[in-house]
DNA sequence: TTTACACCCGACCGGTCGGTCGTTTTTATA
DNA sequence: TATAAAAACGACCGACCGGTCGGGTGTAAA
């Protein structure tokens, strides 16, 4: 059943969260799906594949059976960006920051999924905000963006979570 | 002398910027500074020792020598946005926030560390601001840096440069 | 010249890493 | 129920990890 396989990326996706790519360990992430370290390779041929899974997978859930914004643009974005701001809260961190962070040329695929994923996701927001007639939308998505992945550094050392509700409610402002 | 100090300190903060907390190894900080392994462990106790001592450099070199803000609050606030812009720019990374991602429970003098220099240099902007009249000047640091911070994940996914230069000339414009 | 000390280093420790292999167990099909 | 594929597993690999130790080595004070 593929049940298994998603569970995989899903942990994955919290070990990779918390530790880092250099950090996540295949032995921990077997152990948190209820495997042995070699049974996840008969899925996976080596940590670096876990990466686009893991990215793809929380595009996915991050922009799945959003409002559609030729209805109302405001609406889609502020759902958006609840989205973001309710996962980067509870989770802590952000995955695609701290892979962002860890991924290097030795890990090209990885680095290339990073790449991807933070394009996919701005080019999202500004689309909606292109339908909205924000000008330069391109540049707004990527600040906006910037300042809530950025926001999370003071949930890390501090637990404070209120730069990161300034950073959402100031960008649910560019819908109003 | 103290210079192979030092460079153990400056050489481990672009350890830990490239490879983070985990993913830094003092075999290769080691051959950085030019010493064997063995050698920093008659410098430093362990690994999670160079944390504060790369932070407190880090700390120390960005509000070291900055104008007076009580003669031109504008210009040492313009400063200090332009040292941290350059250095994000020039180095790609925060060290800061990749040391906040990376360390744990299980580095607790670390963790403490990351937690302080963070403080430190949020409290060092807002008493520029404060004596600027700027309101709710701790409000505007925090956001501030994490829109500078956050603007390093465009700068290592795709190269761009340009939300870190929005965010450095955002928060210069404070000051007007 | 002796002594003492800071420094450096080669060799080594136990442990964990990502990954492999041969075999056993489960599962779907027929 | 027979069979073949898929999945899970225990054991193992070489490499590297953070860290230790005992023995040099250069230097400076006595």
């Amino acid at each position: 059943m593929k049940t298994t396989l998603r569970k995989i990326v899903t942990e994955a996706r919290e070990v990779f969260r918390e530790h880092g790519y250099d950090g996540a360990s295949m032995q921990d992430l077997a152990s948190r799906v209820g495997l042995k370290k070699a049974s996840l390779y008969t899925r996976f041929p080596n940590k670096e594949s876990l990466v686009p899974e893991v990215l793809a997978l929380t595009l996915e859930e991050t922009v799945q059976g959003l409002p559609d914004p030729n209805d109302d643009w405001q609406l889609t974005w502020q759902t958006l960006i609840g989205r973001i701001e309710k996962t980067l809260e509870e989770r802590q961190r952000c995955v695609g920051l701290h892979l962002a962070y860890g991924v290097t040329s030795a890990t090209p695929e990885a680095r290339a999924a990073v790449c991807q994923f933070f394009t996919a996701l701005r080019e999202k927001m500004a689309q909606i905000l292109r339908l909205g007639g924000i000008p330069d939308p391109d540049a707004v998505a990527a600040d906006t963006l910037a300042q809530l992945e950025g926001a999370t550094v003071w949930i890390t050392t501090s637990g404070d979570v209120t730069p990161l509700h300034r950073a959402a409610e100031s960008a649910c402002r560019i819908a109003d």
